[in-house]
DNA sequence: GAATAAAATATGAAATTTCATATAAATTGA
DNA sequence: TCAATTTATATGAAATTTCATATTTTATTC
């Protein structure tokens, strides 16, 4: 039951990380929503958390998001009053996101939350893959980045 | 460069999971993309070559994605020509899609790229974590599902 | 064997996302 | 320095996605 079907897909590595990234996101994402904010919002925050007052462009990115999606998250959240933009004083062109003070809230109490519910995911693994699943995943995706996977 | 900020995402489990999963699976995409296919219906596509006639339900399951908008992509698919629909026999609610000759076509051949392009993704990895990363995904997969990790 | 509940799919309408491109500022290079 | 590029962000319009719910069929319960 409810079990992927055999054969292919059920042991393809993108089906597997996919599928991973989901199920391991779940839960966690449920409590984002249940606090009026979009995934995607809370990705932003947990950014601005980390280094506040990064670019649209950085924002996307670390967010794994398009740029003109990222801009119209920003809007919804400047709205709402978690973050303003301020114009970068050295290059006009670059648009700096900042956490309000409510921003700076939510910010670091869903980041006390995240970590609460990293521990618990950790906690539900053998001690051998929760001490390696970091490690390799940081590893991977460092092959997929620097070599990108020779396509001749 | 191109750095995810340092503390808190950079070494988060969701965000290695999500990021791991995007990077991993961007070359093949674009690939998918190019013969005119969106990921979606890849993901039908290779569900059906490991196991023909299921349920949108199914589908929607396996694909990661909601019911509603698996009936919409098997929409296009039909209209495509990729696949059909058929009603169950014995239960008239079900809707079962099956491969047509050119979607089985279409899925032998990206299922035996997905295959190379895998291969490749492993190859970039050290031998040790080319072994042990597709056991600990389903391992992680498994401790989500079953135990569902205790929210109380 | 009706009535009620559950399951599977579809659909309208709103919201979001994508794609191409516009706008504006900084950089390059002749 | 001026034109051509490049970089950063924004935006219109089309497409997709979501959400709630309708429709249809099967299962359950009394």
């Amino acid at each position: 039951m409810a079990q992927a079907p055999e054969k292919f897909v059920s042991s393809y590595l993108l089906y597997l990380l996919a599928a991973s990234s989901e199920a391991a996101s779940h839960q966690f994402h449920a409590r984002v929503r249940q606090l009026g904010l979009r995934v995607p919002e809370w990705r932003v925050l947990a950014c601005l958390f980390d280094q506040d007052g990064l670019m649209i462009t950085q924002l996307a990115r670390f967010s794994l998001m398009e740029q003109s999606r990222m801009t119209r998250i920003v809007d919804q959240m400047e709205k709402r009053g978690l973050v303003v933009r301020r114009s970068d004083a050295g290059d006009g062109r670059r648009v700096r996101v900042y956490l309000t003070d409510d921003g700076r809230m939510l910010s670091t109490q869903l980041v006390f939350e995240a970590k609460e519910h990293e521990n618990r995911l950790l906690s539900a693994l053998t001690p051998a893959d929760a001490e390696r699943i970091k490690p390799s995943l940081l590893r991977l995706l460092d092959a997929l980045n620097s070599s990108l996977i020779s396509n001749d």
